[in-house]
DNA sequence: AGGGTGACGGGAA
DNA sequence: CTTCCCGCCACCC
Protein backbone atom coordinates (compact mmCIF):
# COMPACT_ATOMS: atom_id res chain seq x y z
CA UNK A 1 0.00 0.00 0.00
CA UNK A 2 1.27 3.03 -0.89
CA UNK A 3 2.87 5.48 2.18
CA UNK A 4 0.04 8.18 1.09
CA UNK A 5 -3.12 5.92 1.37
CA UNK A 6 -2.16 4.60 4.74
CA UNK A 7 -1.15 8.15 6.01
CA UNK A 8 -4.62 9.33 4.84
CA UNK A 9 -6.71 5.95 6.13
CA UNK A 10 -4.99 7.05 9.68
CA UNK A 11 -6.10 10.84 9.86
CA UNK A 12 -9.41 9.82 8.92
CA UNK A 13 -9.85 7.09 11.70
CA UNK A 14 -8.20 10.32 14.09
CA UNK A 15 -11.32 12.32 12.94
CA UNK A 16 -13.54 12.39 16.16
CA UNK A 17 -16.83 12.34 16.86
CA UNK A 18 -19.21 15.45 15.75
CA UNK A 19 -16.12 16.68 13.29
CA UNK A 20 -15.61 16.54 9.73
CA UNK A 21 -12.75 17.11 7.77
CA UNK A 22 -12.68 17.73 3.94
CA UNK A 23 -10.77 15.73 1.16
CA UNK A 24 -8.54 18.81 0.38
CA UNK A 25 -7.77 19.56 4.34
CA UNK A 26 -7.15 15.60 4.22
CA UNK A 27 -4.78 15.01 1.37
CA UNK A 28 -2.88 18.56 2.82
CA UNK A 29 -2.06 16.81 5.79
CA UNK A 30 -1.01 13.66 4.22
CA UNK A 31 1.42 15.44 1.96
CA UNK A 32 -0.44 16.09 -1.11
CA UNK A 33 -1.82 19.36 -1.39
CA UNK A 34 -3.44 18.42 -4.50
CA UNK A 35 -4.49 14.58 -4.16
CA UNK A 36 -8.14 15.37 -2.96
CA UNK A 37 -9.54 13.11 -5.47
CA UNK A 38 -7.34 10.34 -4.01
CA UNK A 39 -8.66 10.58 -0.74
CA UNK A 40 -12.13 10.43 -2.87
CA UNK A 41 -10.97 7.16 -3.96
CA UNK A 42 -9.75 5.92 -0.91
CA UNK A 43 -12.82 6.64 0.85
CA UNK A 44 -14.93 4.99 -2.02
CA UNK A 45 -12.72 1.58 -2.24
CA UNK A 46 -11.46 0.77 1.00
CA UNK A 47 -14.17 2.85 3.84
CA UNK A 48 -15.48 -0.94 4.48
CA UNK A 49 -12.46 -3.00 4.44
CA UNK A 50 -10.61 -0.42 6.90
CA UNK A 51 -13.70 0.10 9.08
CA UNK A 52 -13.41 4.16 8.59
CA UNK A 53 -16.05 7.14 9.57
CA UNK A 54 -16.52 7.85 6.04
CA UNK A 55 -19.29 10.13 7.18
CA UNK A 56 -17.14 12.27 8.75
CA UNK A 57 -15.38 13.71 5.28
CA UNK A 58 -17.32 15.99 3.36
CA UNK A 59 -16.14 19.10 0.58
CA UNK A 60 -14.50 21.88 1.34
CA UNK A 61 -17.77 24.36 2.24
CA UNK A 62 -18.76 21.59 4.11
CA UNK A 63 -21.17 19.88 1.42
CA UNK A 64 -22.66 16.41 1.53
CA UNK A 65 -21.61 15.57 -2.53
CA UNK A 66 -22.06 11.75 -2.48
CA UNK A 67 -23.43 10.71 -6.20
CA UNK A 68 -25.92 8.22 -5.05
CA UNK A 69 -28.70 10.18 -2.88
CA UNK A 70 -29.20 7.12 -0.51
CA UNK A 71 -26.28 7.37 1.00
CA UNK A 72 -26.01 11.28 0.82
CA UNK A 73 -29.20 11.06 3.61
CA UNK A 74 -27.72 8.17 5.40
CA UNK A 75 -24.06 10.59 5.21
CA UNK A 76 -26.08 13.51 6.78
CA UNK A 77 -28.03 11.07 9.39
CA UNK A 78 -24.76 9.51 10.82
CA UNK A 79 -23.54 13.54 11.20
CA UNK A 80 -27.00 14.59 13.45
CA UNK A 81 -26.74 11.92 14.67
CA UNK A 82 -22.78 12.28 16.14
CA UNK A 83 -24.58 16.56 16.76
CA UNK A 84 -22.60 18.05 13.75
CA UNK A 85 -23.83 21.60 12.99
CA UNK A 86 -25.90 21.85 9.42
CA UNK A 87 -26.42 25.75 8.26
CA UNK A 88 -28.54 24.05 5.50
CA UNK A 89 -30.05 21.12 4.00
CA UNK A 90 -26.93 18.71 3.00
CA UNK A 91 -24.65 21.22 4.59
CA UNK A 92 -22.20 21.34 7.93
CA UNK A 93 -21.00 24.59 9.18
CA UNK A 94 -17.63 24.16 9.01
CA UNK A 95 -16.76 27.19 10.77
CA UNK A 96 -18.42 25.34 14.32
CA UNK A 97 -17.72 21.15 13.18
CA UNK A 98 -14.46 21.49 11.07
CA UNK A 99 -11.42 19.22 12.71
CA UNK A 100 -8.36 21.32 12.80
CA UNK A 101 -5.14 19.83 13.51
CA UNK A 102 -4.06 16.35 12.84
C1' DA B 1 -1.56 3.67 -25.56
C1' DG B 2 -5.61 6.94 -25.10
C1' DG B 3 -9.86 8.79 -23.56
C1' DG B 4 -13.37 9.31 -19.88
C1' DT B 5 -14.39 9.93 -14.99
C1' DG B 6 -15.00 11.60 -10.26
C1' DA B 7 -17.96 11.80 -2.70
C1' DC B 8 -12.29 17.83 -5.34
C1' DG B 9 -10.45 22.67 -5.35
C1' DG B 10 -9.29 27.33 -6.79
C1' DG B 11 -9.83 31.15 -9.49
C1' DA B 12 -12.17 34.19 -12.88
C1' DA B 13 -16.29 36.44 -14.62
C1' DC C 1 -25.11 34.20 -5.55
C1' DT C 2 -24.06 31.13 -10.31
C1' DT C 3 -21.39 29.34 -14.15
C1' DC C 4 -17.41 28.04 -16.43
C1' DC C 5 -12.79 26.47 -16.89
C1' DC C 6 -8.58 24.25 -15.59
C1' DG C 7 -5.32 21.49 -12.85
C1' DC C 8 -5.03 17.21 -10.64
C1' DC C 9 -4.26 11.90 -10.54
C1' DA C 10 -5.47 7.02 -9.88
C1' DC C 11 -8.53 3.96 -11.97
C1' DC C 12 -11.36 1.77 -15.52
C1' DC C 13 -12.49 0.59 -19.81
Amino acid sequence: MQPFTATVIKIIKEIPEGKVMSYGQIATYAGSPRGARQVVRILHSMSHKYSLPWHRVVNKVGEIKISDGHQADRQKELLEREGVFFIRDHQVDMSRSQYDRA
